[in-house]
DNA sequence: GTGAAAGCGCTAACAA
DNA sequence: TTGTTAGCGCTTTCAC
């Protein structure tokens, strides 16, 4: 009699209460088959009152669809990855989609194991997130019985993918800097081993054309220090604009101009890459820099692995995403 | 006959190409019951050959507990709450748990939607995670059907937390100021309002004892560069030591004195606060700070749930898990 | 319009 | 040692 109390309400207690089947409580619930307005009513009402709240575990074995989706994340839940998720997330839990986060740590073991938990809790789809295009996830992801999205990571050919347009980012970067009169603009990036880094290495390339010098390194403010000093060693002519490849290398650079007397944005000025904010803002000057608008990617993501769990086609390639340009203080017109 | 082919294996496809019945299947998977170890690795052999998985959604409806929990945060994936997730996936993973991550943003009407489908889901408890230790959660999480445990957050009273020994970390900092021969020690933090703020300023207080002088801010590096330009423009003496608030706030005061030509830590003593590595390890020269050991409260706070999720007892109350100092190169007996 | 009955995939008494 | 049976909480034909 009592031991009731404790208990969850069922959909029993439900169509108890309101003195009606359970079958006809679930219809009335639902809203399917036809069912009477007033007992309707009355149901969701009764429902209402002793706080029924449905088992998604059970409806899930009877549909076929657990409405979650499991995210497998390359890194220990690096930069990258959040904003993405954030994004995912955003988009999915009006929808009813419930995200299980699982980190790999790029660990094959546990990439494995994340993955084995998330099929058998019947997710209706994966979303694979890495920190670089060129690496392969760290367990094999083809042949799965779930669609699978990748975001920041290209998957086999035909899968689906979502990444930054880093051609349109560093052309973005670029001819900013040109609009703004800077003439030598040098180029000071992460490592070449990364495609993202050749690729926006080659925009950047095709976007200046002759002149264009490259100095690839790692993605540390250190080296943006030792770039510079090392650029500002020689003979020759100077660079008037730098573009890095990220916010860290950025900072090392203008830290470095600065300690030189070089002025930014008078007389360098400065791109960024990443527009990470603890960064980018408290750079001094503050960084103009490219926004790989990670939360739209994982949007996009969130929305097609929303398609896909529906049983409904999304049209397979890489789909590139527009970086956008953050203005903020380390550029401006030349002044001579 | 064909259409098989498509359709997951159950455990009735187990016992049938094992030739037992289902029990008896389910009790060889599970080392449950009696079984004859012949037929139990007949079992285990068929299983694995036709690539069965259990259906985690059955047993869970079955058994009463979803082996999954939900982690509610608060903020936008901010750098907190991340390691602290870290932390809880790492000691779950192991112990067939999932976590659910529910990115809340602090909307009421998000969290609330975010709890229903947690709750729905029967997950078997719940971590709320926030930013700061004095802001109540932005849903009502008393009176749940299942335990919950706060991290970088306190709960009612009785409730069980998990926080950084904010004290604790703050007479780390003093402590080795002084053990450097260090005298006059300011304090350069954040706002007033934060409870951690307050804390961390009390430690001071009673640690360096007369002579503390404290300044609140923001948490900008901003703010760290112009309390040094005030302290450093007024008369009487100068401080020797500074421990900041943060590292954003360290940087800032590093910076501010290189530029007024006081030497890191020849001349004054750096110590931030949070070990954020972007900062921490990139500022000149790199910081000493007091790492909150974030990932451990993520730890400790699985395995308390975990430990609920069974049904044993945890002892209520607010656990402070000390913090460590790293020592890098912002510190450094004195050079007279 | 409503209800009885079957069953999703699995576990757990209990019988054999 | 193994099989039969009865559900977990829900949705969904299909009679009435």
């Amino acid at each position: 009699m009592t031991d009731r109390d404790t208990r969850r309400r069922t959909i029993h207690d439900v169509a108890k209460a309101a003195r009606v089947s359970i079958s006809t409580a679930s219809n009335a619930l639902n809203g399917t088959g036809r069912t009477n307005v007033e007992t309707r009513e009355r149901v969701k009402r009764v429902a209402k009152d002793i706080g029924f709240r449905p088992n998604a575990l059970a409806r899930s074995l009877l549909t076929k669809r657990s409405h979650a989706i499991g995210m497998l994340t390359n890194d220990t839940y690096g930069r990258l990855t959040l904003p993405m998720a954030a994004g995912v997330s955003e988009v999915l839990v009006d929808q009813g989609l419930s995200v299980f986060l699982c980190a790999t740590n790029n660990d094959p073991r546990l990439a494995r194991l994340h993955l084995e938990a998330l099929l058998d809790r019947q997710v209706d789809g994966i979303i694979f997130t890495a920190t670089r295009l060129d690496l392969p996830p760290p367990v094999e992801l083809t042949k799965l019985p779930v669609p699978v999205v990748y975001v920041f990571a290209e998957g086999p050919p035909d899968s689906i993918s979502f990444v930054p347009d880093d051609i349109h980012g560093a052309r973005l970067a670029v001819e900013h800097l040109k609009s703004l009169s800077r003439s030598r603009i040098l180029h000071v990036t992460g490592p070449h081993d990364y495609l993202a880094v050749r690729r926006r290495a080659e925009a950047y390339r095709e976007s200046v054309g002759s002149g264009a010098e490259i100095l690839y390194g790692d993605w540390s403010e250190e080296w943006g220090h030792s770039a510079i000093d090392e650029v500002f060693a020689r003979k020759g002519p100077r660079p008037d604009a730098i573009f890095c490849g990220n916010d860290e290398i950025a900072r090392g650079v203008i830290e470095a101009l600065r300690d030189i007397g070089v002025r930014v944005p008078e007389d360098v000025a400065v791109v960024g890459f990443d527009n990470w904010e603890v960064i980018s803002k408290q750079t001094r000057p503050p960084l103009t820099t490219i926004d790989m608008q990670l939360k739209e990617l994982g949007h996009q993501a969130g929305l097609a692995i929303l398609e896909l769990a529906k049983g409904e086609e999304v049209a397979p390639g890489t789909n590139r995403l527009p970086c956008s340009l953050v203005v903020r203080q380390s550029c401006g017109s030349m002044t001579r």
